[in-house]
DNA sequence: AAAACCCTACGTCTAAAAGCGTATGGGATA
DNA sequence: TATCCCATACGCTTTTAGACGTAGGGTTTT
């Protein structure tokens, strides 16, 4: 395997730093480069392209989603990890439809991560275990074919305010609405989102990257 | 400054590998022990005590506070830092009354990390600029001279309920309780928590590590 | 023994959320 | 051009949550 550099994008410095400490001593790696967001990453990357890219997908200023596919755009076929906490299924579904070629989770081992880049940067794919049995189960209880994530704007504006902790009408006032087509984002919220309260519209909005903790 | 052995408490392997790797090449550290949660860390330390421990707030099993305030009545003069990934009024509070020496945001350099580890060993202690802000921020704002949280057992299990999307009825049902017992205490929860909404309840437990997201 | 705290429970009232349906104008798209 | 999606908005009903207050029985702490 040629050698080639290493793209980390993740807004937590010491997370970034440990796992470049971690990967230097592999053989096929060369260099380590490191962005805090989606942006400064799509900066970075002009005229440095990298062999490989590990995506963190929460991230302030522009998260790995929206990154990945930017990128993809002018690179079609960069490798790209993603790097989550958790492994949730609006996560990886959308990293796949953006294009990533992976997914690991942040208590994988650095043998894990060696395993992945092998297999990503020979063109395979490689996703954690936890991911695997998710999409399993997922194919499994597909009783619907429809698709219901992907809101829209507005539909995120809102869910961002719900979980501030505005109510429908401080929302309406903060948005200059009129309550009642809150009341009717927010029912599509729940519908889209397979909630069926205010508190399914918070964990989702969390998992999601619409709400930080 | 002697040598001496660091703990790492944090779930995700991953970070703690990586912060091991920066962390081996300071004089100072004579050896690293990782621990995956706080129950690991406490039957680990047994036999192997530590000059320092670096410690995630949010863990399965056993999470960092419970962890730190367990291990400081038996070894009281252990200097423990907390890690985590927000800075967080309700995280730091509860890390300091609980005896940490210091709190460190993850997104900290190395060079933060060494500082820290500087200062707690000899004694002091260390908080991450964020969290100083937030410290003099709250004491601004100190209205009140009431102290508002550590919830009961019965509301933390209410809360981690309402987390999961059931109403008070099905709460209820679950615990075998009145409707109204239940309202009685998430009207507690969101007095103690500040909440005034569900939303604002959902983000307290998450943060506090009482739902996971 | 007294005080403090917790868990339980009830009553009443208002506000908010949730579950339905309908509808219109605008912009993108097929 | 016709169709689709989005954002806007309203009507109606039921359920849930939120804001007061009170109170007994139990345990733990002082």
């Amino acid at each position: 395997m040629e050698s080639f550099s290493v793209f980390l994008v993740d807004d937590h410095k010491l997370f970034r730093e440990g796992l470049g400490m971690l990967l230097k001593p592999l053989p096929f790696v060369s260099e380590i480069v490191e962005s805090a967001n989606g942006e400064e990453f799509l900066r970075q990357i002009e005229g440095h392209k990298p062999g490989l890219v590990f995506m963190d997908i929460n991230m302030p200023v522009m998260n790995g989603m929206e990154a990945t596919v930017k990128v993809l755009q002018k690179y079609p076929d960069l490798a790209i990890v993603a790097l989550s906490m958790f492994a949730e299924e609006e996560y990886y579904t959308r990293m796949i439809e953006a294009g990533a070629r992976g997914f690991m989770l942040k208590n994988s081992s650095i043998q894990d991560v060696e395993e992945c880049i092998r297999n990503v940067v020979s063109g395979h794919n490689y996703f954690s275990p936890e991911i695997l049995d998710g999409i399993l189960k997922s194919i499994n209880r597909r009783q619907v074919p429809v698709r219901k994530n992907e809101l829209t704007g507005r539909e995120e504006e809102v869910l961002y305010r719900i979980c501030q902790g505005y109510s429908n009408q401080e929302i309406a006032a903060l948005l200059n609405l009129s309550k009642r087509t809150v009341d009717k984002h927010r029912e599509n919220l729940l519908l889209k989102t397979g909630s069926k309260n205010t508190a399914g519209l918070v964990m989702f909005a969390i998992r999601s990257g619409i709400a930080e903790v």
